[in-house]
DNA sequence: CCAGGACACGTTTTT
DNA sequence: CGTGTCCTGG
């Protein structure tokens, strides 16, 4: 086997993390460090030089596009190599798409019913609103997302509602009940929610010890992608499955971790080393992607935080040009100047593509959508919702749960008005309660109902209608004659769609609603029939799992070259030559949620890492003096990741042109400089002072300036403050 | 059932 | 300020 073409073009370090010897690794692997390169070639080096089982190999990413991708450099990789291997041997998926899998696999061991359906975050809320009602409990008291975010934080951490202390606090044991009831009705109507996939998944090694022991003895090589971002339970079940006989290699990096605010737990990745020892570590650190300045800012700003595993980005590239930084006077200045640069871009034969606009949160796109829109500069927004998130397509799918499974209650409650056929919220109530007091599905209370005739004619036979629908429906579809072919699943959708009413529905919708809502479900059915079916169980469930795990990309992809607008969030693993850093201002970056947390100053700073690495050869950083959000004015400072940049690899943009301001505007100082204090008042931002009546606190933020200007001040008694300044008679402590 | 108005809410998002 | 949701009156 001719071993060049697995490590050629690596440099020493990725050659290193690619033939190391089976054992545990940590491969800290920086922004564009060819990390995914590394991870592919690695497989295919155990596979085909050290000979391993492809069987023997599991490759875990986080994303479906991850795993998607993965698979793709593999096949490649393999037809390169001239030993095609079948890439299905090889478990590469998500997180949730392996347990998915297994609880598939063992849905007897897991305690569920084979047909097993997935909550996404919109059934999940809905169900939770369901057990508000029989619980007689205040949506106002208790907002029910609070309840949602309370119950999958609880099983991010491996946590079952019995696991949670008594105690008197009104908060929990309200959750507690509210988590447990709402477990009972998942179990009872076979449904899991994202969160309890892994869950489930997890407890299934614990209670069936002769699954985990055929597991750990295949699995005997465990690849891990974005490993900052694991969970407590995704680490858990890594852990446990790789138990004392499987290597693990975590490739990922601690400064890129972003997500601690949805469960990730940083310390997975530093405790790995401990957990899997011995534990070689290899750090990646030459970056094939942005000039050496952005290198050194990147650098610079990450060096401020704390207890990082360590890692510094190097290229033996161009330094490149300097950063530049823009003193916006407001947002609308700020979007003009974005705008004109990348004209200029453009102007310079570029496309419109290359570049990003990057931003903290998604209200800030808007204005930056109106300067584009007013230049005439096409543009696209990522992160928007996605393909099966929206409401056309959910109610679709949900018919087709239904014919899969009509004791699908989510499913039911979705689409038993949706078109409106006169079945009101007082007859479905009736039937939630027969279904809940008698411990059956919706579907069933239904039908029980109408036997009883407890309803009046006119309800009575809007309902059966339904019903004689959906089971004629799937006797055409799901089950035709021996003799006959089972249909093709876009003739099943398209058949579904027709006779039901949904498409005309949607279509009739007025606006350009209905116009894009019928596309939407024209989608569906064009998803439908390029849909492979991947093993032999019948293809409308494979259907309805991979639309539950998968959310489908936002929109299909646009062929026009546009300007790329998106959160930072969202531009992690993305690269642009030409980025646009918008907003980057106290109190918006970092974000005022997080300001007063030093664990939350850290994530925006590694946010603020993860965006300044997604330039390649230019980027720009801009903040606005005045930003109108929500209808209030403010007045921010710059952010105080700017000034971690070194001064040499920046520069200030003064603009030729004169802006339009106003008169009393202080123009700020020639020589550019980013000072600490607030304007005139002798404070500085995160110093103790003591107020006459408030006590003690701390200075958050400056607004506006001179003796008029606004102070904000967290105080430990009292907490978030207001107080003008030239009354507030702050003292120093 | 729908339109229109009152009202609440406002960080980041995947599965 | 702008949007999304909820409620009420026609």
């Amino acid at each position: 086997m001719d071993v060049s073409l697995l490590l050629d073009d690596l440099n020493p370090a990725q050659r290193e993390a690619v033939m190391a010897p089976a054992g545990h690794q940590l491969i800290l692997a920086g922004a564009g460090s060819g990390k995914t390169r590394v991870l592919v070639h690695r497989i295919a080096w155990m596979i085909q030089v050290e000979q391993r089982s492809p069987y023997s190999i599991m490759a875990v990413t986080f994303t479906n596009k991850a795993a998607k991708e993965m698979r793709h450099r593999l096949d490649e990789l393999f037809q390169q190599t001239g030993q095609p291997i079948s890439i299905h041997t090889i478990w590469v998926g998500t997180f949730h798409g392996l347990a998915h899998r297994l609880l598939k696999a063992h849905w007897q061991d897991a305690n569920l019913p084979q047909n097993f359906q997935i909550l996404d975050s919109d059934d999940q809320l809905r169900l939770i609103k369901r057990v508000y009602q029989a619980l007689q409990i205040d949506e106002d008291k208790w907002p029910p997302k609070q309840a949602q975010w309370f119950i999958n934080e609880q099983k991010d951490e491996g946590r079952r509602a019995k696991h949670i202390q008594e105690t008197t606090d009104p908060f929990i044991r309200t959750m507690r009940k509210i988590y447990q009831t709402y477990e009972d009705d998942c179990q009872r109507g076979g449904m899991i929610d994202f969160a309890e996939i892994l869950l489930r998944a997890h407890e299934l090694w614990l209670n069936k010890p002769h699954l985990l022991e055929h597991y750990r003895n295949r699995f005997n090589f465990i690849l891990v992608d974005e490993f900052q971002d694991t969970n407590s339970v995704q680490y858990a079940w890594l852990r446990v499955l790789a138990g004392k006989s499987s290597f693990v290699t975590a490739v990922g990096d601690d400064d890129q971790s972003i997500y601690g605010w949805r469960g990730a737990k940083i310390e997975n990745i530093r405790k790995f080393s401990e957990d899997f020892s011995p534990c070689q570590i290899i750090r990646l650190e030459q970056n094939y992607r942005s000039t050496g300045n952005i290198l050194h800012a990147a650098n610079s700003v990450i060096a401020n935080n704390l207890g990082r595993l360590g890692k510094e980005l190097w290229t033996d590239g161009e330094k490149g040009e300097p950063i530049s930084l823009y003193a916006a006077y407001n947002e609308q200045d700020e979007a003009r100047f974005i705008v004109e640069r990348i004209q200029s871009w453009i102007s310079q034969g570029k496309r419109r593509s290359e570049s990003a606009i990057l931003y903290r949160s998604n209200a800030q796109s808007r204005a930056l959508e109106e300067a584009l829109l007013r230049e005439a500069i096409p543009y696209r927004i990522y992160g928007g919702q996605r393909f099966y998130d929206r409401l056309e397509i959910k109610n679709a799918v949900a018919y087709l749960r239904l014919l899969n499974n009509p004791h699908d209650d989510a499913a039911f409650e979705r689409v038993i008005n949706t078109p409106t056929r006169g079945i009101g919220d007082k007859t479905l109530e009736d039937i939630r309660v027969v279904a809940r007091s008698e411990n059956i599905s919706l579907w069933a209370a239904a039908g029980q109902l109408i036997l009883r005739k407890h309803f009046a004619a006119r309800a009575s036979n809007a309902i059966e209608t339904f019903m004689q629908m959906i089971l004629q429906l799937q006797k055409d579809l799901c089950a035709p004659n021996e003799a006959d072919e089972l249909p093709a699943l876009d003739f099943i959708a398209e058949t579904v769609l027709d006779k039901t009413g949904l498409l005309a529905f949607h279509q009739n919708e007025k606006g350009e609603k209905g116009q894009a809502r019928g596309e939407n479900l024209q989608e569906l059915i064009a998803a439908c029939r390029a849909f492979e079916t991947e093993d032999d169980a019948p293809i409308l469930q494979q259907f309805l799992d991979t639309a539950a795990l998968d959310a489908g990309d936002a929109q299909a992809e646009e062929f026009e070259d546009a300007v790329q607008l998106m959160t930072l969030h969202s531009a992690k693993g993305l690269e642009f030559p030409l980025v646009f850093l918008a907003g980057v201002e106290e109190g918006l970056f970092p974000h005022k949620m997080s300001i007063d947390d030093p664990d939350g100053i850290e994530e925006e700073r590694r946010l603020c890492y993860v965006g300044i690495t997604r330039a390649m050869q230019k980027l720009f950083i801009t903040y606005a003096e005045t930003r109108r959000l929500h209808g209030t004015e403010s007045f921010n400072r710059v952010s105080r990741f700017v000034k971690e940049i070194p001064t040499d690899c920046i520069d200030e943009v003064r603009l030729k042109t004169a802006i339009t301001r106003p008169v009393t505007y202080q123009q700020p100082s020639s020589k550019f400089t980013l000072k600490d204090e607030g304007e005139d008042t002798g404070f500085k931002l995160g110093q103790k002072v003591s107020h006459a009546i408030f006590g003690e606190g701390v200075i958050l933020q400056f607004e506006g300036k001179g003796p008029n200007s606004v102070v904000e001040v967290k105080f430990a008694k009292i907490g978030k403050k207001r107080l003008v300044m030239q009354y507030a008679k702050l003292q120093a402590i």
